[in-house]
RNA sequence: GGUUCCGUAGCUCAGCUGGAUAGAGCAGCUCACUUCUAAUGAGCAGGUCUUUGGUUCGAAUCCAAACGGGAUCACCA
């Protein structure tokens, strides 16, 4: 167990460093230099709660490991008064701290209701976008772990002390609504009024209606090229660009003795060359066309398309527990977007092709060339995101940081945006960061859209609840909870195994989800840390005191849950620093096993000694209040009784 | 191919400012409920930390190369 935040530095170590280096002289007759005094986390098998390496003074020193720890020892023991003894254990130097100290900690604790946390609003403000769908399709795993994330890292922020703005850009327009707004006018039927689907004439939530469209345009986007591959290869080419087609022979030709993966790529080009060539992308574009011109009409549909999704997205983000500060459509940024590109064409920042295409060359940056408007000055996602950004900042002045939360496929687009914003003479692109993660795969492999394995979030989120109802009727203590509370506690436990289950995991990291695996509930869970929260709870109801604090002595299993209570405030501040909840899962689970350890194996209500009695109750009440706490930082609430 | 991320137990993951015998959970096998919620706890078994070199008193951790995997390199978003 070598967590980064069990060796930040806490009060005992800036003790004992500060002390080193000042008395450094007299110890070792040198100045010593303050990066060689190393702490670590003591092994379990030595006794101690702390350890000082001493190789690095061996070389400064010129004497054996032993000689040099015991020196040390005898000076700190006889400067600190939380240092009860000392080992030295072949060049590792153990402090065992005094029961006194750990119970001034946990008095410490105790008297703070929000014991871990920064002063609210105390820091500068930041500006967490995270969720940013498409209006297009529903939302899926990924987009769980997304607003999981999102949400998270805002909510860690804030424990650090900063302001925090939890925001979104909708992407609400561009070709590919186009291409679902289509769709739906071409290929929707007809009920007997004479109406297109709706969500209200077939109960269809708008998002998943709106999805429907999206994928039926892909359908019949297919079907089309490939009856124009058909065309081709049979010589029919009239009708067709000359350019495609004399592409299209081109590529043919070259697939004369080529390996199987190259022949797919070659195929694949002929696939692109003839969607270009389809009816349905023509109409499509011009859509957009249309759309950017607000073509009255087309307006209409975009509205009414837009309001049916949205309605389904906010039924989706009420099941997730995420909310926002502050929305941005990029219906509303692109047009600024546009014009700081026309700007900067003025700065020579980017240059504008022959077909009038606008770009920018990043070549001497290591980077390439990148679009930013179309030859016929419709704008890109790039547009819209300088846009969008540049927006941001006019609403807030103070902004002092933006966290972009967003798949790590689009690593590069992240980096381009920000060179772009810094090229274009904008001091805060320095604060803007790309919180990047990691695709969530399946057991059956990558989940694909086209393919139909994505998996929904709507019916994974049921799923789970389900799952979580089924065991607590099994084996849970709800007898006696209206049935508004059950349901509530079903949800709370199965959203919890949920959200711990995609937040366990380094968000950097590409993860595996295990549909079996994420409604299980015991080991390393979200429940299995619920139920230590319900027990604790159980077990203050039944009564005693829980505010006089008069013991002098600590068992080995207490003192350990003290130190892990100790660290909390430390893995906050790791957590913001490295914008991962998943440092707060780990930590929560050491706590919840640490826990568990001692309730297992010393007794607490039984206790005849009021005073041991009464220490065990503050500290299980403690237990209860960081892992409600820390919860609350993952998004997770914690029953009373489950 | 260029860029970039990753490779730790059968599986899923911790551990990475270099430090003692590499840790959990799941799965497998043993135990422990007339005691405070057993959704628990105790234990057994399971590892050439992908490989090879380098730096160091010391490398899973740092550096280099190789191998394996992902992402990305569009007038898509």
């Amino acid at each position: 167990m070598n967590h980064s935040y069990l060796r930040r530095v806490n009060f005992m170590e800036s003790q004992i460093k500060s002390i080193l280096q000042e008395n450094s002289e007299l110890l070792f007759g040198i100045k010593i230099d303050s990066n060689i005094i190393q702490f670590q986390k003591t092994r379990k098998e030595v006794e101690g709660d702390l350890t000082l390496v001493i190789f690095p003074f061996v070389k400064a020193l010129r004497c054996s490991p032993d000689e040099a720890g015991n020196k040390i020892g005898d000076f700190l023991k006889e400067k600190l008064s939380f240092i009860a003894s000392y080992t030295v254990v072949s060049g590792f130097l153990n402090f065992v701290i005094s029961n006194q100290y750990w119970i001034s900690q946990l008095d410490n604790i105790d008297n703070k209701a929000d014991f871990g946390f920064e002063t609210p609003n105390s820091k500068s403000t930041i500006m967490v976008e995270y969720s940013s769908p498409n209006t297009n399709k529903p939302l899926h795993l990924g987009h769980l772990r997304n607003n999981f994330l999102g949400y998270s890292v805002a909510e860690i922020l804030k424990a650090n002390g900063y302001k925090v703005i939890k925001s979104q850009i909708i992407n609400d327009r561009g070709i590919h609504i186009c291409k679902s707004m289509l769709a739906w006018e071409k290929f929707s039927p007809l009920n007997e009024k004479g109406e297109r689907e709706t969500p209200s004439n077939t109960g269809l939530k708008g998002d998943k209606l709106v999805g429907k469209y999206y994928v039926e345009f892909d359908k019949q986007f297919n079907k089309e090229a490939n009856s124009i591959i058909d065309l081709w290869e049979n010589g029919e080419v009239d009708g067709f660009s000359d350019k495609a087609v004399n592409e299209f022979i081109r590529l043919t030709e070259s697939k004369e003795g080529k390996e199987e993966k190259a022949l797919k790529g070659i195929d694949d080009k002929i696939k692109d060359l003839a969607k270009n060539e389809t009816t349905l992308l023509r109409e499509a574009k011009d859509m957009l066309i249309r759309w950017e011109a607000r073509d009255p009409q087309t307006y209409l549909l975009w509205t009414t398309m837009n309001s049916w999704v949205y309605e389904g997205f906010a039924s989706t983000y009420k099941s997730m527990g995420v909310d926002f500060d502050k929305l941005y459509y990029e219906s509303e940024t692109f047009i600024l977007g546009k014009d700081i590109v026309f700007e900067g064409i003025e700065k020579g920042v980017f240059f504008k092709k022959e077909d009038g295409s606008v770009w920018i060359d990043l070549t001497a940056d290591g980077l390439d060339e990148k679009i930013l408007l179309r030859s016929d000055g419709t704008t890109v996602y790039m547009t819209q995101d300088v846009g969008t950004a540049v927006d941001r900042i006019n609403d807030y002045p103070d902004l002092n940081g933006m966290i972009y939360t967003v798949g790590n496929e689009q690593d590069y687009h992240f980096k381009v945006l920000f060179l772009i914003l810094k090229k274009l003479g904008y001091s805060w692109a320095d604060h803007c960061s790309h919180l990047s993660y990691g695709m969530v795969d399946l057991p059956s492999g990558k989940m694909k859209s086209r393919e139909g394995t994505v998996v929904d979030a709507d019916d994974l989120m049921d799923e789970v609840v389900q799952s979580a109802k089924q065991m607590t009727q099994e084996r849970g203590y709800i007898d006696g909870m209206t049935e508004l509370d059950k349901e509530n506690l079903f949800n709370l436990i199965g959203m919890g195994g949920l959200k711990y289950y995609l937040l366990k995991v380094d968000p950097k990291k590409r993860m595996m989800f295990d549909p079996a695996e994420s409604i299980e509930l015991n080991g390393n869970t979200g429940p299995f840390i619920q139920y230590a929260h319900a027990r604790i709870k159980s077990l203050l109801a039944r009564g005693g005191d829980t505010t006089s604090l008069k013991a002098n002595d600590l068992a080995l299993a207490e003192k350990e849950v003290i130190k892990l209570l100790a660290q909390y405030p430390l893995v906050i501040a790791e957590a913001g620093k490295e914008l991962s909840p998943a440092v707060v899962c780990n930590y929560i689970f050491e706590l919840v096993k640490s826990y568990n350890q001692f309730y297992q194996s010393i007794p607490i209500l039984i206790e005849e000694n009021v005073d041991l009695k009464n220490m065990r109750l503050i500290l299980s009440k403690n237990v209860a209040k960081v892992i409600s706490s820390s919860m609350g930082l993952i998004g997770v609430k914690v029953p009373e009784r489950m």
